[in-house]
RNA sequence: GGGAGGUUAGCUCAGCGGUAGAGCGCCUGCUUUACACGCAGGUGGUCGCAGGUUCGAUCCCUGCACCUCCCACCA
């Protein structure tokens, strides 16, 4: 080892630090440092694995909130883990144009200026969406750096680029061509505020207190009629049939009759339907509207029915509703009950509870709507799919969602993609004067059938989704046979809220499937959703987080590890103000640990090689201790458990090196301990532990370990590919760990007698530890720690003898301890030793109750009862101690 | 109507078959020369209820209650 090794740093003298730091002095100087100098690229290393993810893209018209800094941290946490682990990494950035999304809000501006998109046009309004993009549409990525995240943005990418939606439109046509997409009209799902059809998943359904209301039809030939119940009266007026159940007796009557329509007065069919109609439930007679409800118009079908269309496209009533044309549908609904009412045809109304369903963008009440649209027909796509999470091809973490995603998936319906917006991707189907459609990828001159040169492109757009399920594949330039597809595609990990499973990372699947045989990615981690102190955040509860306030308030590094730490594998993430303070503080605990280790560390020789020099115990404790945290570090990187990693580097960092080695080397580098020798080892282990927190912490807290890192190795900027702390187990030392434990034990017992008295915590204590104590195999290892012992217990006096007669007496980690103050101090405080001998007692009824029992000592492992034993022993022994107290 | 998850310290949450944990809060002391965004000590829990399995259950099973959330075309 070289002079340049031992004495290798360039720490800025201590005493220019500050008790406390300014995360913005270098947030932003480190971000430029690592995007300037390539950190976020995948390249070099060579043969190295790769480890790839693609950002869930977040809506152009997005601002960052809590749910995306959560999840875009674990993503960045798992990115800076595994570069520092010698993977190739790329983490691909972008933003997606959700379709409703982005044409609500600027409808919204155009409505400010008192505009409507129509009276712009098509081509007008989207060149708006476009202009308006352009100005504040990528404001999320920058919000992203401030967060740290390491992206490679050289690979930015947005679902509108044109070779993004050459994939939308290349998958669109193989869709078609293998009779996986087709066109049909069918009821959907429409919301008359947004004029457009949307699919199952965008309609919330709600209990909605409403009325059942039961309504007379004249039926010739029969006395009374036909009585049907319903919930939406003004459909009644596109009735085309009632139906009834072939085998039920109640309703027999009516078979083959006809019904008059109230109101309209139109003569209608009375059908017997077994799927339609339950034989069970209600009057047993239902009205069939075809134009307004899925199961009337499935109904329609079966029995060739017509379908009157009496709702339009925008929730009101149209001709075909006579004298309610032009009311809005729920207007038409109370004129349309009180004519019933009038003309005695009401025969009663219920309070009825019932499902509603609302548009997930905008609230309106959904309405079934007779349209012409586009499918997917999913079943095949499915299947495959099913089949890659049964063999373990794509697995779930938490592995509970693979049960929701099989229920979702085998009970999967065909996917309504057509929309009627303007902004989004254009469906690529041309319909020629002769009614002919022609599906392709590049603008087509003539009609496939017919060679028509008169083509006209279907106005309607696609299904944001329909693109986002395609993402993993174009982002590296699918359909193209690009070098980054073969080099990323398939990717490794998914992150992303379990809100999205269906809308989202199953459609990748099938989607991936489809087109590439292989799934996007072989695991999807689904997290929680960000709640405030157990509440949904709402601006009306005024418990909103907004993580870009709480960088500037916090610093990036304390947010970031604030919910790290709040992530857990249930289906909420619980994130409170305290807790940005409390990782704030950390932050600055690490800031003052850096500090006062570079102050020791100045001028000073600390060696780099540890192994082979003589260590003390807690040089070889706190090690051990280091390498033990590396390792669970680790293991919970891998089980996705975000919380316990971020929780196992802050015990190890704060109580362990902090509170426990800190102190106790400071004698030893101040020179109190003759040895130069130990002070020079105590510097290098300080120095190897402050690095290896660093690099633990820093794919959580990434600034701030950087911006030590610097002053500690004098390399700036070269943490982020620093090797990642592995815990190989080789400093794993029992020894020292049980000897440097029972030491703090005895320490925290000798201040507990001083405030048990009440004396100061500087009082002189004289301590004694009996040879004859059940845990005597430790005194070897104490008595090398007695310095130490008297240094942290203040101790006034320590003997390795029995305790002195009048001095209290205690057990601690097995020892027999005898406790001693100077003449006039208080007595003990016999409530106290009271309370702790019942406690003793009564853990000692239970353990000999327990060994008492033959069950017991036959059936339960040796190892348990071997450990009962013991401690029944030191029970005794402590038991004995604190009844023979006589201070 | 199905299904999933939750119910543990004042608050927010971990733990999930062998002596109840963390952070924050609260109480008591500390100008211990890295840190009061700190140090030290402490307080605080019949682990939702009732059964069962087990030598032993907060942890497994069954039922119940309450709370979330998904899915579902019962008029």
């Amino acid at each position: 080892m070289s002079e340049r090794t031992v004495m290798d740093f360039a720490a800025d003298p201590a005493k220019a630090l500050e008790k406390t730091f300014d995360p913005a002095h270098f947030e932003e100087r480190w971000y430029s440092l690592w995007e300037k100098e390539g950190r976020f690229q995948p390249g070099g290393l060579t043969g190295s694995p790769r480890f790839v993810m693609v950002i869930p893209p977040p809506n152009v018209t997005g601002r960052l909130h809590i749910g995306h800094a959560y999840g875009r941290t674990i993503e960045d946490i798992l990115a800076r883990w595994k570069r520092m682990r010698g993977h190739r990494v790329l983490w691909v950035p972008g933003t997606d144009h959700a379709g409703i999304a982005t044409q609500m809000v600027v409808e919204r501006q155009l409505a400010k200026e008192g505009i409507q998109r129509r009276d712009l046009g098509r081509e007008k309004f989207i060149e708006r969406v476009w202009e308006w993009r352009r100005e504040s549409g990528d404001m999320i990525l920058g919000q992203l750096r401030r967060l740290g995240c390491s992206l490679d943005w050289s690979r930015l990418r947005f679902t509108m680029d044109e070779n993004l939606s050459r994939a939308v439109r290349h998958a669109f046509v193989r869709l078609h061509q293998d009779g996986l997409i087709y066109r049909g009209r069918y009821v959907v799902n429409w919301c008359p505020r947004c004029e457009t059809a949307v699919s199952d998943l965008e309609v919330v359904h709600r209990e909605t207190e409403g009325a059942i209301f039961k309504i007379r039809y004249d039926v010739s030939g029969v006395e009374g009629g036909a009585v049907v119940a319903t919930t939406r009266p003004e459909t009644m007026l596109g009735d085309t049939a009632l139906a009834i159940h072939p085998e039920d007796p109640r309703t027999a009557a009516l078979k083959g009759k006809k019904a008059i329509l109230p109101i309209m007065g139109r003569e209608i069919p009375v059908i017997e339907d077994a799927i339609l109609v339950d034989r069970e439930f209600g009057t047993g007679i239902v009205k069939v509207t075809p134009a307004h409800d899925a199961n009337d118009f499935a109904s329609g079908q079966r029995h060739g029915l017509p379908a009157v269309v009496v709702i339009g496209p925008n929730g009101k009533m149209t001709a075909e509703a006579g004298e309610y044309a032009g009311l809005d549908r729920f207007e038409a609904r109370k004129r349309v009950v009180a004519r019933l009412d009038a003309e005695g045809r009401l025969v009663g109304t219920e309070k009825h509870s019932h499902n509603v369903g609302h548009c997930q963008r905008c609230d309106t009440v959904i309405e079934p709507y007779l349209s012409a649209q586009w499918f997917v027909k999913v079943q095949p796509l499915a299947e495959p799919a099913i089949r890659a999470v049964e063999d373990g091809t794509v697995r779930f973490a938490p592995e509970a969602w693979a049960k929701t995603y099989f229920e979702w998936m085998r009970n999967i319906h065909d996917w309504c993609i057509s929309r009627q917006l303007w902004w989004g991707h254009r469906i690529p189907a041309f319909t020629c004067e002769n009614g002919h459609v022609t599906v392709a990828d590049e603008d087509p001159f003539a009609c496939q059938t017919c060679g028509s040169s008169k083509l006209e492109q279907d106005p309607d757009v696609l299904d944001t989704w329909f693109s986002s399920q395609l993402w993993p594949l174009s982002v590296f330039g699918w359909p193209g046979q690009t070098p980054d597809l073969a080099d990323f595609y398939p990717t490794d990990v998914l992150v992303t809220g379990y809100d999205i499973l269906f809308f989202w990372v199953a459609r990748m699947i099938m989607a991936g499937l489809r087109f590439t045989g292989k799934a996007p990615f072989h695991t999807v981690h689904l997290h929680g959703l960000v709640r405030v102190g157990g509440e949904k955040m709402s601006k009306s509860k005024g418990n909103v987080i907004d993580p870009l306030e709480a960088i500037q308030e916090f610093g990036a590094d304390a947010v970031r590890f604030t919910l790290a730490s709040a992530a857990s594998s249930g289906p909420t993430v619980s994130v409170e103000r305290g807790r940005m303070t409390g990782s704030r503080n950390f932050a600055t605990k690490l800031w003052n640990a850096a500090r006062f280790t570079l102050g020791q560390l100045e001028g000073k020789s600390a060696p780099k090689d540890l192994r082979g020099r003589s260590l003390s115990l807690p040089d070889r404790w706190i090690l051990s201790r280091l390498d033990a945290t590396a390792s669970d570090v680790n293991r919970h990187l891998e089980g996705f458990r975000f919380d316990e990693a971020a929780g196992a580097i802050y015990g190890f960092l704060w109580h362990e090196l902090c509170d426990g080695y800190l102190e106790m080397v400071k004698p030893v580098l101040a020179g109190q301990d003759a040895d130069a020798g130990a002070a020079e080892s105590a510097r290098g282990v300080l120095r190897r532990c402050l690095e290896g927190a660093l690099s633990l912490l820093h794919p959580f807290m990434p600034f701030l370990t950087e911006e030590i890192w610097e002053k500690l190795t004098g390399r700036p900027g070269t943490l982020i590919v620093a090797p990642y702390p592995e815990g190989t187990g080789q400093w794993k030392d029992a020894e020292a760990e049980s000897a440097v434990e029972a030491l703090r034990a005895i320490v925290t017992r000798v201040r507990t007698f001083r405030s048990e008295r009440g004396v100061s915590p500087t009082a002189p204590v004289a301590l004694s530890i009996d040879r004859e104590s059940p845990g005597k195999a430790l005194l070897p290892a104490l008595e090398r720690l007695s310095l130490l012992l008297v240094h942290l217990g203040r101790l006034s006096e320590l003997a390795f003898a029995p305790a002195a007669p009048g001095h209290f007496q205690d057990v601690v980690a097995g020892l027999a301890l005898g406790l001693g103050l100077p003449q006039g101090a208080p007595p003990a405080a016999g409530a106290r030793i009271a309370k702790e001998l019942t406690a003793v007692n009564a853990e000692i009824a239970e353990i000999e109750g327990k060994l008492g029992k033959p069950s017991f000592v036959e059936k339960a492992p040796a190892a348990v009862v071997e450990k009962n034993r013991q401690r029944l022993r030191e029970l005794q022994e402590k038991r004995a101690a604190l009844g023979g107290a006589s201070s």
